[in-house]
DNA sequence: CGCCTTTGACCCGCGC
DNA sequence: GCGCGGGTCAAAGGCG
């Protein structure tokens, strides 16, 4: 299995960057100047793009579903279909696995992600009023990390830093809310769907249920989900990229034995009710238990 | 009872 | 060396 990551990588010879600048550069025409964070070396991301990289990374059978996954949630993005994608800066030649989110709120935020965070911190920090809120992932083999805080510019911005590799399946709380009915989403539902996701935190201090929320912006939401896999993708191709970790991660994900699921490392990037649209279509039409945030985008971490 | 959040203390890196 | 700011730890308390 090693051997395919590297024998399909092998016709290029350079880093991820480089491959991406590569891509970029062939992509010509679908490049388009980023709105946010303008120092940042930014990279519209649009389903070419993404799926020349997905393919020249990794080979395995899950292009396709990959692919699918990305154009549906284009098809049903909220106005235009591309989101800004940076790439992680070098630090002393190396990439650095960490990737910032940047999340316009309205009204309810992003609650879910399909990962469970257990806050382990918050701080206020110097020229913001709003303080940081630090999470980890609860799987206690994986040390993934992620800040959460508004931004200082526009209250409804929530910046989120994601920092480091899942090396396990999603949770998947996240896709039962949206694939009501589905069996499979149903077994690997968390066993306690209590915990509290950054945004739901700091957006809703005045807790509304779930099930009362207005769902409105269903399409927003879905776009934002699809940010935020291509961000757990970006993760990935950082992991393929490293032999150490790409070994690490299948060994891991051998052993994990509290989520177990024969789709493999897909399951961790795209949901279910997207890689089987045709089994889920409550997916599409039902709406989700909350609203969503508009028009996400990333940016690069500049820690 | 287990898991979570909260929060003050502590640690560490960086700039002066 | 010192102070500041950011990140983490860990005890305490809450909640289901």
């Amino acid at each position: 299995m090693e051997e395919v990551f590297e024998s399909e990588a092998a016709w290029f010879d350079g880093s991820m960057e480089e491959l991406v600048r590569e891509l970029l550069d062939k992509e010509s025409p679908l490049f388009v100047p980023p709105e946010e964070a303008p120092e940042s070396k930014q990279v519209a991301c649009q389903k070419p793009v993404i799926n020349n990289l997905v393919s020249s990374v990794y080979s395995g059978p899950t292009i396709g579903d990959i692919e699918s996954a990305l154009s549906m949630s284009y098809q049903h993005g909220p106005g235009g279909s591309e989101f800004v994608v940076s790439l992680p800066e070098r630090e002393s030649g190396k990439m650095k696995n960490k990737y910032t989110l940047r999340i316009k709120s309205c009204g309810n935020g992003l609650k879910d992600d399909g990962y469970r965070w257990r806050k382990y911190g918050q701080k206020s920090i110097k020229n913001n009023p709003n303080p940081r809120s630090y999470y980890r992932c609860t799987n206690p083999r994986c040390n993934v990390k992620k800040q959460v805080e508004r931004s200082t510019e526009d209250p409804e911005m929530l910046i989120i830093t994601y920092e480091g590799l899942h090396l396990h399946y999603a949770y998947s709380n996240f896709f039962l809310h949206r694939s009501q009915g589905n069996s499979a989403a149903s077994l690997h539902a968390p066993k306690k769907p209590k915990v509290l996701h950054q945004a739901e935190v700091l957006e809703n201090p005045e807790v509304t249920p779930p099930e009362q929320e207005p769902s409105t912006t269903q399409q927003q939401q879905q776009l934002g989900i699809a940010c935020e896999e291509s961000l757990q993708l970006r993760l990935l191709e950082d992991a393929l990229q490293n032999p150490v970790v790409r070994e690490e991660s299948m060994q891991r994900e051998l052993m994990e034995d509290d989520v177990q699921c024969p789709q493999g490392l897909l399951e961790d990037i795209v949901p279910l009710p997207v890689r089987k649209p045709c089994n889920s279509t409550t997916f599409m039409h039902d709406p989700p238990s909350s609203s969503q945030p508009s028009s996400p985008s990333y940016s690069s971490s500049h820690s």
